[in-house]
DNA sequence: CGTCTGCTTGAGACATTTCAATACGCGTGG
DNA sequence: CCACGCGTATTGAAATGTCTCAAGCAGACG
């Protein structure tokens, strides 16, 4: 079964869209391409949707296309034999998915909520990523990104204690909240079983731990339990462990 | 205190070495460069060594070179301010050391043996990043294979056991033995402190499983404990978690 | 109104850590 | 050559944090 070509969904005002409107073009991989880089990019772009809960690929499978996710959330996991499973990768817009070089997805990845990408034909982009140096120079800064969020990922997973993963996951998505205003208010676009395989840790730990913080005031829960607010950011980060910024460089 | 002005001990033969000759010449960074680019790489290049145990930089300095390992292996371990420790890098000959496009040093980078490196200006390696597409694509290459061998271990510090981890990394280890005979034999070049690192355990865990895997028979120690034996490597597999192959990709 | 899925809570089991003591390898100096 | 001391590794016993298994709860949806 050809696992990667999925359902044409609809992806609305994003079809017809050309680059100069696009709302990741200045921090994805195309950011610094010139004028002719840019033009031979968009020659080769497609547009795809996903729904939530989809898988884009599994272990194992061919992907011939590397790409930008435009809109939308998609994970990155690896699982032992056992069933046994770990989430490697958080894919938020702008962030570049599957490999120039390698045919073959190491890993699994899934649409967390709709998921739209634009994609490269993987041949055609690494030809030009070996013309293009504005490509191919964007492509290492974003790699080496996400290289230091995995580095940062490492030590919560090696060493932190349940209540610093779970706080250090809760701190990164309040960053990302669209108010600054206080209290600080974020939707949750992983569920328990996400956070878990995110932070290393079975649901019920996650659940626990979450009661926890509420119950000592650091945050508070709506929405049933799917939007957290936060009225002392510095205690969250307190209890994160690393106090001061620098959890994840974005 | 300037702490990236080490001492210039010797690095003998590799003083006077010109790139045709140089032992990663066809690994590293500079791989897949061709004779304009090697110029302008040979033009500013310096070889600097360091001795085991030796400090290169610490978190938040300020890193003025970017590199290649030549010789020997380092660390990259990233910390918590109450002391707790985690490797998050472990450097061998041809890896790339530092970030163009960023000044300082995200975690402490030590010598765990002898260390030689072939190192470039930060900034003119920038700039012939954006001119010089084969050493971008190169840098690209390494980058995203540090991602996914990253991305491995976060599935060991995540879900893997306190037996599984130690087995992994000591199947990672006899993987680049020197031997391919049975049995199969290395030198550790990681004590039990830095095992324990590497491995998100503490030193007693670690010297606990590797009792256990040699009661188990998978291994045999010698040397003191500093050197591996292993008759049977598909055992040693079975107890990493992850039997085949794909351990970490290089 | 029942069922499903996702989340919470509880009690006991278990793996790893912690703290403490002992052993080993090895260079140094008596 | 042995005694000493130091850093590193091993082993033991108790403490602890997280997992496992099991039950209960809330909201969404047919």
């Amino acid at each position: 079964m050809t696992r990667y070509i999925p359902n044409f969904t609809a992806f609305g005002a994003l079809a017809s869209q050309d680059c100069a409107s696009c709302p990741i073009r200045h921090r994805a991989v195309c950011a610094k391409c010139d004028g002719a880089e840019m033009d031979h990019l968009a020659d080769m772009k497609s547009y795809r949707s996903w729904e939530a809960g989809e898988t884009i690929a599994l272990e194992g499978d061919v992907l011939p296309f590397v790409g930008s996710v435009v809109q939308g959330c998609a994970t990155l996991t690896r699982s032992l034999e056992d069933g046994r499973v770990q989430m490697v990768g958080l894919l938020m817009p702008s962030d570049f998915v599957g490999r120039p070089g390698r045919t073959v997805a190491p890993y699994e990845v899934t649409a967390v909520t709709d998921l739209t990408l634009c994609m490269f034909d993987r041949e055609r982009f690494e030809t030009l990523l070996n013309e293009a140096p504005h490509l191919a120079s964007r492509l290492v800064e974003m790699s080496l990104d996400e290289l230091d969020a995995a580095r940062d990922w490492m030590l919560l997973l090696g060493r932190k204690t349940a209540r610093e993963r779970v706080a250090t996951l809760l701190a990164l998505v309040l960053r990302r909240a669209p108010t600054d205003a206080n209290p600080l208010r974020a939707d949750l676009p992983l569920g328990r079983e996400a956070m878990a395989s995110y932070l290393g840790l079975t649901i019920e730990t996650v659940s626990r731990q979450i009661t926890a913080l509420r119950r000592d005031g650091v945050i508070r829960l709506d929405g049933g339990g799917r939007t957290v607010l936060c009225d002392d950011f510095a205690a969250l980060l307190t209890a994160a462990g690393d106090d001061e910024d620098g959890i994840m460089p974005s």
